[in-house]
DNA sequence: TCAAAAGTGTTTTATATACACCCATGT
DNA sequence: ACATGGGTGTATATAAAACACTTTTGA
């Protein structure tokens, strides 16, 4: 390692918002850019880390700015470093995503003069820079990580049914699961502690509500448990 | 986005160079630094991204530069932004892991009139910056990965023996496996191919060597296959 | 002939899959 | 009473784990 000084490319951080909102849908927050370039193309939220700030307090500052988003499941993605992904400047960006649930989390439709809004996975636009890239590994990742850590939970209320829990894991995965056989499992890990209250407001049987028992969970994790689905 | 100039972070890249020795020991490269900070001290190669390379390349550049190592199996690790990483400025580091056999691909032992080597994953000495949290992730990436991507392959040489690919597995899992069990297993994939040779030079009965069937794999993998011990 | 590692099958146990009906609730 | 999703168990198939002896080769 050398003390020489190069020129130095621009760092900047990326966050993928994943939000399942009322109707269990899972969406991806948008940005739409207000100057160029990709003007008025829709982009991933983000911005330049400051040179007294780590890669995640910038990634969270960046939430906190862009869409009022303060208390969420965050991790770091993929750092890209493409030559051309920004054609002001040579620009690294190391993406994080982001796990809300958008019923308890009010988070702002707009801010800063900026239209952001919420699209379902099927309907994603053309987005600015690499973010497509960004955004097709970051569903690679939540469709890998869900199945063997419990980060479901992170996108659900914290009390749910079994049922949502079971069409989370169906959206995500993209396929369809058994529903005897998904109770079956996901209690026979003893991970979910029944709430005693019920859903409300539905036109037919309430379901029971669940808890996640995060702090069991990482005891036995501890002890070598492995979560999987 | 801004296009309003803050200081830059420092940029580099740091990689992990894992190698499988003829006594199939995994070890690790490092390089003991011939200036501050950290003089004296082991720590892995790495060096600043160039503004007009991408990261892997950066990467590669570095590992061709400080061990003579070109053709091998590289993959982003992760990327490191403590504040206080480097005593000397602001620096984020991209971390790679490489993996590869040093009996196939002869290393220098030492260039540039740096001291570089290979300790075994047991005698790791205490390691400049932050390279000891790095390696750790790596050590944990490598345990996590191997047993879901064929990647142990790249560890040995092209041909081997299934006792030389168990005793990786054993090595990298750190517990034993059952021979007759993983020898099914393995097996029944059908992506190894018999060579028709044996090993040369054992005073015992010679193993049958085998060749992993990449291209069958990448196939099998566009099916929906998964690699899985 | 001895030492050292290679090679080989079966039984038992655990886990995954397939599958259909009654229950509770609100309208 | 009807519509809607909630909740439940068993039988079968598949995969994992446990386990020990014979074979080959060079020294």
């Amino acid at each position: 390692m050398h003390t020489y000084e190069y020129p130095r490319p621009a760092l900047t951080v990326d966050c993928i918002v994943f939000g399942l909102d009322a109707q269990q849908e899972l969406k991806v927050m948008l940005i739409q850019r207000d100057i160029p370039p990709f003007q008025g193309q829709w982009a991933i939220p983000g911005g330049f880390v400051r040179i007294d700030e780590t890669l995640e307090a910038a990634a969270l500052r960046e939430l906190r700015e862009e869409t009022g988003i303060y208390d969420v499941y965050l991790e770091q993605l993929y750092t890209f470093g493409d030559l051309a992904r920004d054609p002001r400047d040579r620009t690294v960006t190391v993406a994080y995503y982001a796990l809300i649930n958008l019923v308890e989390q009010k988070i702002k439709a707009s801010t800063d003069a900026r239209d952001a809004s919420w699209f379902p996975l099927s309907k994603i636009p053309k987005l600015a820079f690499d973010h497509d890239k960004i955004l097709k590994t970051a569903i690679a990742r939540l469709r890998g990580k869900i199945r063997y850590e419990p980060i479901g939970f992170e996108l659900l209320a914290t009390k749910f049914t079994l049922s949502q829990l079971q069409k989370l894991y169906e959206t995500v995965l993209d396929h369809p699961l058994d529903k005897r056989n998904f109770r079956k499992k996901i209690l026979s890990m003893e991970l979910l502690i029944d709430s005693g209250e019920v859903e409300q407001g539905v036109s037919h049987r309430a379901a029971k509500l669940y808890q996640f028992d995060e702090s069991k969970y990482l005891q036995l994790k501890q002890n070598g448990f492995n979560f999987e689905i």
